[in-house]
DNA sequence: TCTTGACCTTCCCAATGCTGGAAGGACCAT
DNA sequence: ATGGTCCTTCCAGCATTGGGAAGGTCAAGA
């Protein structure tokens, strides 16, 4: 199949897809006479691997580490893990992050009535000297 | 002051204090006879209310909406609480898609025993045909 | 057969928000 | 004078695409 339907079917958007193959996260297409990318079954397999899993917010270093296990039969269900649990922590960072932003911000516009008065105490915490 | 001087008193690095001059986030500083940028007390205030919008999130053109408000001193506060709002519902958004990822990871991890048998439900599910 | 339109190709630019480095000038203390 | 530390500009790159131009390919219809 063309490189269209692959990204159709796949849910990788075709640019995607040559951008993926551009930085060798995916093995270079075969070509057609004419030149087209062709794509067979496995490769669409493969495009699906990397669609879910990009959705689940693996970088795609990352996904390029979980193709490989993949392929190996060799490897311990433990390396696999190992990625995973790397990435829950590293999201686990950002939720905090976010949740302590969304906490300042807030109480921020809680106290801030938000009328048509000028005073406003979100931009007096953001102009506060101390921190 | 100097460009480090400003950076260190504001916690903006001076290479993007440069960058936020050009992209005309801030107004050019003055220039000693040597060339090199001048900052006032005032300039670091700026810098310094810039420093805590970013680090609470605000996208940087949301800090130049901000800074705009800052300085206007007609500006309703229903204005800045505007900001602030969408801001934290841009958050709100990051945060479910965040909790959802993460019950799904969790949820596979804990499946995964993790040892050195190779099979993975992780990897099964990344390469699930539905979905 | 010729043409049309949908697809494909490569290439470059834009965005976000910086960060690093190179080449060279300015300043300050010894 | 000399060295070291600042500063300057410019260029390039990170990650992850999206947009669009200029042009080639392919399949179907008139």
């Amino acid at each position: 199949m063309n490189i269209g339907e692959a990204a159709s079917a796949s849910g990788v958007p075709a640019k995607t897809i040559r951008y993926y193959e551009s930085i060798g996260l995916l093995t270079p297409a075969p070509r057609s006479q004419g030149g087209y990318r062709v794509y067979s079954d496995t490769d669409l397999k493969v495009l699906k691997f990397v669609q879910r899993a990009r959705s689940l917010g693996f970088a795609v270093k990352d996904v390029g580490n979980l193709l490989k296990l993949w392929s190996d039969r060799e490897r311990s269900s433990g390396d696999v893990k190992a990625v995973a649990i790397r990435h829950i922590d590293e999201i686990d960072r950002k939720l905090a992050e976010l949740h302590s932003i969304r906490e300042t911000l807030v109480h921020l516009t809680r106290r801030c009535h938000g009328d048509d008065r000028p005073d406003c105490p979100i931009l007096d915490d953001l102009a506060r000297n101390g921190n």
